[in-house]
DNA sequence: GATGAATGAGTGTTCATTCAT
DNA sequence: TATGAATGAACACTCATTCAT
């Protein structure tokens, strides 16, 4: 009983695994499921047993690795004591671009999904959703909470938030991947001193 | 003779146009040539006189589209005199903020494109460069330039221009389609009030 | 040992009656065994432990449906005296038409399962043959007997006999089910003229 | 052009002959488009260019194989003066019974058919009516307006159509093809006996 | 005996691309 | 040049059947 969900766990993992592998490699539309149930040493008809379709398989994806990346920058934000709230959001910040510097695996995998929201329309909300929900949400919570504590008198907490997100988001991916305007690790500076500035009253 | 070379540009054009609303209103990977070229009232064969695949025609269309917007853009910023160069270079981002807010489709379009440039790997280097190239290219040389002229004292001019254009980016697409976090008109002030930030020595 | 035996019929009953239910709901070849089974409450494997596939357990209930109902209408012609042969047989005829206008899911069962031996060519001898062989053929052993005793003196008691059935069959199909001609208490007098035309002399 | 369009004609027969073919031999469900495709050495891609499914070809095949069937049989009976209107009418059914003896293949796809409406419940009113509409319609029109000025008073000239047409249909079917109770040419005397007696007032 | 996870052959359908006209 | 009929590889998905537990 217990070995026969133990090997049902085994199966819906290799096809997480090797699905991830391949939206990365591939591109989402280029992949099959014959591709995945291929590479993952499955029949295809297994597939139907763990997930609807192939947009059932990348959802459960994108969820997982962007709610564990997010709760382990903030767990792991807790161990120091910072002498103000920049300080702390900095080292997420860190903690983040470091984690996906480190795995640009999973990099390009939650950009390529996030874009898999602007493209195909009625995926649009239901994504933007569960990320807005599960991941970022919880970030958004503790800067909330913590700007408050500081007293950095943010005249909207929710728009810097915002634009702290996608400012992060969007550069790094390009440094990140492509070296491209500069290194990661030549950009960061930069990017601190212009996040301090932003925060700055 | 010359009529004819003028019906070419006409289907050529037929052709591009149906294309933009086909790729905006059901996405890139959802419009078939099929369904181009019977919108456009032509033959399935005449496509391939014209343009070698979907992707071709996607190409010509980004490339077409953005370098007007951004020339449009810096030509309309020579009209007027301004007291320095922060306020010069707010006035472009102005105008290509407004512009695509009242044109939403150019907007979509414009994103969806650099999203098949993150999807797609065979393009990514193609498009991305294109796009580089020919467009914010020609904002950057500007942007530099001007930079210099009013001593702005910029440690590094075009990481400080990447994370702006980035920043406007990824948030005014956003807040222009969704409202989200808040509508363009009530997002600009808190945009504009960090760019200078940014620009601010 | 009985208890068990005892389970294995509630659990082969219990599979007959879910597929008669959805053989008729949603047509024989729109049914799967997996739509059996779910809806009987047990696994895939016990199917087959009781029938071959779908067109074994789809003759085991024509069978009983039919044969059930031919022995019931004759048992029931006994009960009372008659004056003549064809005023029996018209009872007899009679309480089929009625047994059925009552129980549509049956009329339409019954000619379903008729249209799989016309339809699919190694089903054709089969249950043709089993459908004459157990249900007619009482009723028609019983004609014969008593249109003999009663003098009427058919020329070939058969034809008559297949001329009869068929006729009442295939019009009261329609007649039951879409009140096509008209409804089935409306056709019912025209419909025991006419038989009586045909077996008077 | 005209051998473009001849070409297609071409194809369009091939593919209706062919699933005509197999339909009878095969049976409607068990005959793949695959199959049909094969048979009529055309890509799979051909089959889509003529028609919409398989239901599609069958609607098809069943309109123009019936409606020419029985206009042929009007059109034959008007080449004879007839003593009364029963005689031209037993002349029709059995010009059709005859056409039908000789073309088995005829006989088994109009009633495999038929049994796609019974069986189908989306498709029973649709071929249903086709069917009425179409084919039998034109001989009912005839009966009765014949009926009528032959004066057979008739007290429900409908119903009395009904039961002949389906008696002639079923009883014959199995026949012709089964020689079952009797061959066809030794059924039909007391088939056309028993038509009379139903005619006759 | 009973289970249900796993299989993979098979289906209908789409669509980019070719090429004879 | 322009056409659009024809192609056939490719796809997602289903389901009868098996077999280890």
């Amino acid at each position: 009983m217990s070995k026969i969900k133990e090997k049902q766990r085994e199966k819906e993992q290799k096809l997480l695994d090797t699905a991830f592998d391949l939206f990365i490699s591939k591109g989402i539309h280029e992949t099959t499921i014959q591709d995945i149930v291929k590479d993952a040493g499955v029949a295809k008809g297994t597939f139907y047993l763990y997930f609807r379709d192939k947009y059932d398989i990348m959802n459960v994806l994108t969820l997982r690795k962007t709610v564990t990346l997010f709760e382990e920058a903030i767990k792991s934000s807790h161990k120091i004591n910072y002498k103000n709230f920049t300080e702390q959001f900095l080292f997420i910040i860190d903690y983040i671009i470091n984690a996906l510097s480190e795995d640009k695996k999973l990099l390009k995998f939650i950009y390529k999904n996030l874009s898999v929201g602007i493209y195909n329309t009625h995926f649009q909300t239901e994504l933007k959703d569960n990320f807005q929900t599960n991941a970022s949400k919880l970030l958004f919570e503790m800067f909330k909470k913590r700007a408050d504590e500081d007293e950095l008198n943010l005249p909207n907490p929710q728009i810097t938030f915002f634009m702290i997100i996608e400012l992060v988001g969007s550069t790094c991916y390009t440094s990140i991947l492509f070296n491209s305007p500069v290194p990661i690790e030549e950009y960061k500076p930069y990017l601190y001193q212009t996040i301090e500035k932003i925060l700055r009253p």
